[in-house]
RNA sequence: GGCCCCGUCGUCUAGAGGCCUAGGACACGGCCCUUUCAAGGCCGCGACACGGGUUCGAAUCCCGUCGGGGUCACCA
């Protein structure tokens, strides 16, 4: 008999872009499948209308493909084009009276619950019987019904793949749920259901925070005449502080620290607004109101009003981790260990390797932690391996989705030289950020106070008059090469009898404008003799 | 609060009754290397939540306590 094929899906709903969570998710089905010899399929949910948008579609997509977890159906399955689909089935069991319209609004629901919270119990919907009179009433006044499905009472149960145990729902929780709205759209429990059904997923994977719905499920499942998939619900990712990892981490960091910068700066938020060049009603709003979230186009322009560094936010999407300069399989390798362990003590892995080992029975638990200074370690040594055009790929992709940086117009070769100058880096930002001197216009070099202070202007202007010397020595010097400029410098420093250090830094703070740069004789090399002068002189006059 | 789930170093975890004096990785501390930032080398610190059982023997099995998380929508 032959063993039935394993259907994976990952079914985001669009409301911005993916999150570390979602992706693990993405991933251990990904992996189930690829492992599996299965299929991976990807649905949209988007029976949202208010919240799900086409924008965030894409960049879901995006994400995705970025992270290399390529889905098996060509053509994407959304639900908000398949309403006749569902509400066929929803009419059909209206007819064998497994469903039926409910009026009740939602304030007056809201009401219902309020009582059952004063009362200490927990809220269940009682079915309610309305007279004709009252359905002309709602009729007239406009009032639009959603629909209930009947759930047979008795008790519902399901072995979790993850926790390896039967979960059962108490009878007494059991109650009739929505699973068409007012606007005529099926609720996510009826769309997951027939969906999974019709597109023959066999292994649902998804968050913990799915386990009570499975229950509803079950229940559809059966009145719809559905096989019922092996469930495996994921523990939750949190931050290190124990605290939920949600999308709005971030925003709500720029918040706090917009706020700190109206008090200390003695500034309205009209004039943050200004900075900013958003509209000031709408900051206004999101200032004050913690569920209000700005897009990432906002949140970039508050943060370079209020000089708020993409270092200093937590990294949440994916996408940050992509504007960090992370390599996507090394994302994938930490956020599999989330949770996931082949055991003999394996960590690092490649992609392939990974496939090879997953098993559902590894899943573990309990709940994770991300701990970003691990993803990092892991980040470093991938880097030091990677081969040197995957790292020029990734630099360009790197790129790609940090347009400001001005290291845009390098040629890859210039790319290579400045990858190789700064070995053992961790971060692709890393690269960016100190190479941005070499490509920023001779004239345009920031001095920064403390490092001119340190390092040129102390004990008597020392620095300064060694960057003279210097100045003659590399004007007069016959090859521009990095180990000739070295050995140069070095004969200097013997004769003088000083350490490189103090030769050093003063050629690096006149070359950069700060103390700290790509080993400097490399950054000359790259730099050229024509455009070191330049900077050296602009320094000199600027010190005199 | 009701219901459900979980509980090994600071963090991610290995561990399926004797292989455990509890292993690895990251972080941390010290030393070394060093023209800055990194990277690298060596050494070190560090956990079975607690209390009862079961057993010749428990991190592993059972019960309780405590702690943590999830969920209680016309959101998914």
């Amino acid at each position: 008999m032959p063993v039935p094929k394993v259907v994976t899906r990952f079914a985001p709903s669009p409301t911005g872009y993916l999150h570390v969570g979602g992706a693990r998710t993405a991933l251990f089905c990904w992996l189930l499948a690829r492992h599996c010899g299965g299929e991976f399929l990807l649905r949209i949910e988007d029976t949202d209308l208010a919240r799900s948008t086409e924008q965030a579609t894409v960049q879901l997509l995006d994400d995705l493909r970025w992270l290399g977890l390529n889905w098996d159906n060509p053509q994407l399955v959304h639900q908000s084009q398949r309403t006749d689909v569902y509400n066929r089935l929803i009419d059909d069991l209206m007819a064998r009276g497994l469903a039926y319209e409910a009026w009740e609004t939602p304030q007056e629901l809201a009401a219902l619950r309020q009582e059952a919270e004063k009362q200490k119990r927990a809220f269940i919907y009682q079915r309610r019987n309305y007279s004709t009179d009252q359905l002309a009433q709602f009729a007239a006044q406009g009032r639009k019904a959603v629909v209930r499905f009947a759930t047979p009472v008795q008790p519902y149960s399901f072995h979790d793949a993850v926790l390896d145990k039967d979960i059962t729902q108490p009878i007494e929780e059991v109650q009739d749920f929505v699973i068409r709205k007012a606007d005529g759209m099926p609720t996510y429990h009826f769309a997951v259901v027939v969906d999974d059904a019709e597109m023959g997923v066999t292994h649902v994977l998804r968050g913990q925070e799915h386990t009570k719905n499975t229950f509803l499920h079950l229940a559809l499942q059966k009145a719809l005449g559905y096989a019922q998939p092996v469930y495996a619900h994921l523990p939750v990712i949190q931050n290190l502080d124990g605290s939920k990892m949600g999308k709005r981490d971030r925003d709500k960091k720029v918040r706090e620290r917009a706020q700190v910068w109206l008090k200390t700066h003695q500034k309205t938020v009209d004039d943050l607004a200004t900075a900013a060049a958003l509209d000031a009603p709408g900051l206004g709003v999101w200032i004050k109101d913690s569920k209000t979230q700005l897009d990432l186009d906002q949140q970039q322009a508050v943060m370079q009003a209020i000089h708020l560094k993409e270092s200093e936010l937590p990294e949440i999407l994916v996408n940050d981790f992509r504007r960090q300069g992370y390599l996507p399989e090394v994302l994938l390798n930490f956020l599999a260990l989330l949770g996931w362990s082949p055991g003999e003590d394996r960590e690092r892995m490649s992609i392939g390797e990974m496939v090879r080992l997953f098993e559902l029975k590894d899943i573990g638990k309990s709940n994770a932690k991300f701990s970003r200074d691990k993803l990092l370690s892991f980040n470093t040594d991938a880097v030091a391996e990677a081969d040197p055009n995957r790292l020029i790929a990734a630099f360009r992709d790197y790129l790609s989705v940090n347009p400001a940086s001005p290291l845009t117009p390098a040629t890859d070769a210039q790319l290579a030289e400045l990858l190789d100058m700064k070995k053992g880096f961790r971060l692709l930002r890393e690269v960016d950020e100190l190479s941005r001197f070499l490509f920023v216009p001779d004239d345009q070099i920031d001095y920064q106070p403390q490092a001119v202070e340190k390092v040129l202007k102390k004990e008597n202007n020392q620095g300064a008059s060694v960057l003279r010397d210097l100045r003659q020595l590399l004007e007069g010097s016959a090859t521009w090469e990095a180990g000739a400029l070295e050995q140069q410098v070095q004969s200097y420093c013997s004769e003088k009898n000083l350490a490189l250090g103090k030769v050093a830094q003063p050629l690096r703070v006149a070359v950069c404008g700060s103390t700290v740069s790509p080993p400097i004789f490399h950054s000359l090399a790259f730099l050229g003799r024509n455009r070191t002068l330049a900077r050296i002189d602009r320094c000199l006059t600027i010190l005199a």
